[in-house]
Formats: C-alpha cells, sequence, structure tokens
DNA sequence: AATATTCTTGACCGATAGGTCAAGAATATG
DNA sequence: CATATTCTTGACCTATCGGTCAAGAATATT
C-alpha cells in the first residue's frame, strides 16, 4: 500500500536548488509581487510540473517561507558570545545597505508579515508564527548574555528580545529607502545601549 | 488663449472627495494591490473620466501622495510644545494597535518606501523626498525642543531625528502584525529616553 | 518486452490587469 | 438657438494573471 513499489519516472530537478530559487524570487518581488510566469522562467521547470510537485502559489510561498527559516547559519553561535551574536547580526544587516538597491530586500518573514499582516490570507498566522520565532531566538540571546554576565540581570528579556526584534525590523526594511549606515548603526547601537552593555557596532 | 471661455460642461463629481478615496484605497493596499477597477468602483467615476480628469494609474498614485501630505493636521502644533507634539503623535499612532487589522494601514509614505524603494520606478524618488521632509519635520521639533530648554543641547538634531523617524516607521509598520501597545510604547519610550526627556507615552 | 506509475510538456481556460477611444450628454458663450 | 468645448459612458483592446489538463516521455517492476 505506502511501498515505494512505484518510483517510475524519477524528477529531473534538484528540489533543494527550485526551492532556493523560488525563495529568492519571493524574497526580492513579495508573493503578489511574483507571477507564476516568473517562477516558471527562474526554476525552470514548467508550469504543470510546478503545479504537481509543489501545489499552487500559495503552497509554494509556504516552500519559500520553510526554506528561508530551515537549517542554516547556526555555525556562528558557538564560537561566539550571545552578545557578540547579536552585535555580529546587526552589523551584518547594516551592511547590506552597502548593496545594490535590488539586492536590499530586507527580511523574507518581515517583508511577509508587513504584506499579509493586516490581510485576510491562510498563510498569515504562520508569518506571524514564524517571526514571533524569530522573536524568541532574540530572547534566548539575551537570558544566555544575563547568565554569562554580559548584561544586567534586571534588564526583562522580553522586552529587551522585542526591542530587538525591533532593531532588526528597521535596520532591514529602512535599508530599502534609507541605505545610511551611520543611521542604521546609530539605531543599532541605540539598542545597545538600552540593554547596558558597553558593546556597540562600528561604521 | 488662455481665457477660461470653454468651460462647456462641468465635472460631475468633487475633486477633493474622490482625491481622498483615491487616497485611502492605496493607502489600505499599496499601489500594485490596488487596481483601476478597484479604483472606479471606489470613487464611482468610469475609467474614461479616471483617465481623463488625473492620467493613469502612476500618475493617481502621485496624486494620493500629495494628499496624503497636504495641508492638514497643522492645529495641533501651535499649542503644544514641541515634546509634546512628539509624544501626542507617537501616542496616536501606538493607538493604532487598537483598530481592527484591515484598518492598520501604517503610514502611506512608509509603506511606499518599502514598496518602491528597491525598486525601478518614476514615482521612487518622490516617495524618498516626501519621506526625508517628515524626517526633517521631526528635526524642527527636536531643535525647537532644544531651543526651548525642553532637552539638552548637546543631542545631535539630526541623528535624533533620524531615531525619531525610525521609531515611528517601527511603530506605525509593526503595527501590521505586532499590534501589541506595550511593545510599541516601549519602542517609543526607548526613543524618548534616548533623547535625554522624562516626558513617555502611557499605555 | 509489457505494464504501471510518475514526470514533463505545451496548449488551453476564464478572469483580470492597465489602458484607449469614439460617441453621446451637458453646458457656457456667441 | 447654434456651436464649441468639456465631461461621461461603455465597449473594446492586448497582456498577463493563477490555474488545469490531456497526452507524451521516462523509468522500475513484473
Amino acid at each position: 500500500m505506502f511501498d515505494l513499489v512505484a518510483m517510475a519516472r524519477p524528477r529531473e530537478f534538484d528540489c533543494e536548488i527550485v526551492s532556493d530559487k523560488i525563495m529568492n524570487l519571493f524574497w526580492a518581488n513579495g508573493f503578489e509581487g511574483t507571477s507564476m510566469d516568473e517562477l516558471v522562467n527562474v526554476t525552470g521547470l514548467k508550469k504543470g510540473s510546478l503545479y504537481s510537485s509543489f501545489g499552487n502559489k500559495s503552497r509554494l510561498f509556504e516552500l519559500a517561507l520553510n526554506r528561508y527559516c530551515g537549517p542554516k547559519n547556526k555555525k556562528t553561535s558557538e564560537i561566539l558570545s550571545p552578545l557578540e551574536t547579536l552585535a555580529d547580526f546587526l552589523t551584518k544587516i547594516i551592511n547590506e545597505a552597502d548593496l545594490p538597491k535590488s539586492k536590499r530586500r530586507g527580511c523574507l518573514l518581515m517583508n511577509s508579515g508587513l504584506e499579509f499582516g493586516n490581510r485576510d490570507h491562510e498563510l498569515t498566522s504562520k508569518i506571524i508564527d514564524l517571526l514571533k520565532m524569530r522573536e524568541q531566538y532574540f530572547c534566548s540571546l539575551i537570558e544566555e548574555a544575563k547568565i554569562r554576565g554580559e548584561i544586567s540581570k534586571k534588564i526583562n528579556s522580553q522586552k529587551a528580545a522585542a526591542r530587538a526584534f525591533a532593531t532588526a525590523f528597521t535596520i532591514r526594511e529602512m535599508c530599502k529607502f534609507k541605505p545610511e549606515k551611520e543611521f542604521l548603526s546609530d539605531i543599532a547601537n541605540s539598542f545597545l545601549e538600552s540593554i547596558g552593555t558597553n558593546k556597540r557596532v562600528g561604521l
């Protein structure tokens, strides 16, 4: 019944590569801003293959969201301290201001939050959940920093995490139309100061 | 030649009312997210009238932008001090979190900055200019506050204005997917603290 | 080699996108 | 009242939207 007896014709494309291409297109243009035809062109797959393999446009976007949140970039956290991890991340997204504007595409999750947040769409709650997980990641960094004595235990972790989240949001999204590194650094440092550390990002 | 000899048939609609309806639709749905048919429905005008009166879709959006930035809301600034004006504004946009999500549509200019910022479109530079004017307005408030001795003269007005701008951005845009007033108030107060005032927004 | 199963392909669908235009309706002026 | 001018209307255009489907191509199993 559930045997793998019927492999029949194998798919000719690499699922991970295709997923990446789909994710990158949605990341650059958003959900509404991306057409099925563009997805067909960028993946090289025909429309029928896309639909039979992954489903409709919403399903493709969900694939992109999952891929975006997939197991990546987990290399840094072992070597660096939590506060260094945070500062490093902020520095990294500040440096996106140097990219040509077509590549300053912000954060896929935050872009999606802005696009879907105040609409009724099947993916809205999923996006909001993923965003909350991001915020919780910041919270874990803050709490670890407290444990290590890098910041005061009097800091409210949840509030600080929310401000970290807002700081990242501001940097990544305002970068689209105000890509000034001194400005973005000031935003980041204003947050770092608010959690009582002397650590700063350079400019 | 340039006489008003030919009034001929007068238009049957009120230009200001129509402009408001156009602005509100674009504000709610964005440029790409608004169709000409929806503009036809909401204005009550037929497509031909819209085009002959105002021009194409970009021109209609420009009309909306101008209307959004038009002479309104200039009542408060005379009575209140600059810092009170600022805090009042922050309080006002924080309270948008109480609205139903379909009405939490952010700021038209900032929405447009996000939608157009990293694209090539004829309106991109205009939008960025209008956003800069907003920032300059914050700057004038900060400088006035310094003159009145409400905040220290050591504060960098331009940097503080940029942070005020970023604070407003964060509140208005994150409100779409994270409409938590405690959170938004904390963002606002974190800014107020950064300019060295004891004034705070309530929650 | 025959068959069952899956993958791929391209034509096709109705709906909607932004935009045009000619003809008719309404009015201020001569 | 006739006319010039403007406004309004609805039909129409091409392009693209998301989505479907039947037929053909490729493979693992019998």
